[in-house]
DNA sequence: GTAATTCCTATTAAATCTATAGGATAATAG
DNA sequence: CTATTATCCTATAGATTTAATAGGAATTAC
């Protein structure tokens, strides 16, 4: 299952990305928007922002907006920032690689073998889908 | 992340897809040889038999095995079992279908967009991934 | 300086996952 | 028919993760 983070994130860049120009959007304001917990969306999106994605502005008439064009930023990145990693099993992880302590021989484990075939599936959209192919 | 009832099942699958024979193999037999919890995996492959992928036999002599050719075996099935529905959010489900109640427009929905490149990527993979192929 | 807004940490509440317990049921062997 | 072996089944406890909330600190605009 998708968590609620990532759906809310994606729903907030989405919304940003279409605005007409890169003006600060308060939380408030995307979070009724997007029929998105105020308290809870303020969390995702500051952590969108510690990792590079957004920008922020205090006070008044502040808010975030997109750092980058939409059509810079990948999938691979908001995934990995909001969902963890792509991969299902730390095995085939190709950020946060570990070996399973249980596996006597990765190149013989079947839930290696099929996980790996899942990543590279997965990574393929990701990497081929951008902030602005998700706007219509 | 991929959970610890579909890793172990998938496991015990392809422990018993090798087996020369279909003569029923203990539960604690598996547990041994995966290094798996008995008592979990009791109740894992206890869900795979109502789901009619293993069959079993009580009392002495007794176990579980294969109920069908490993090449017939999709990985669509034994997801479905183990880890519930393929698709990340239930609005592109094609088995698990329901409407997102905070989306007012489906078509105009980024996750729903996004995840369905998502699903259809995985599908691809598990409908053409055997427990056959998992075996080296 | 006051109002507006993000920043930040901690905490609670809810849901899900993992594992265990313990007896019921069925099959086999003798 | 009895003892033994193994699956069957339900319930529940424990651990982890997710979702949401609380409340005050810091910053900016006017």
């Amino acid at each position: 299952m998708l968590s609620k983070k990532t759906k809310y994130g994606l729903k907030a860049l989405t919304f940003l990305a279409s605005q007409p120009d890169r003006e600060p959007i308060q939380i408030a304001e995307i979070a009724k928007q997007k029929n998105i917990s105020q308290k809870f969306l303020e969390s995702i999106l500051l952590t969108l922002r510690r990792n590079g994605l957004l920008g922020s502005k205090k006070g008044k008439g502040g808010g975030y907006y997109l750092i980058k064009d939409s059509k810079e930023i990948q999938m691979t990145a908001v995934m990995r920032i909001l969902e963890g990693p792509i991969a299902m099993v730390p095995c085939v992880s190709l950020n946060f690689y570990e070996k399973c302590l249980d596996c006597p021989e990765e190149g013989q484990c079947a839930v290696n073998k099929l996980m790996l075939k899942v990543r590279d599936a997965n990574l393929e959209v990701y990497r081929n889908t951008t902030l602005a192919d998700l706007i219509s």
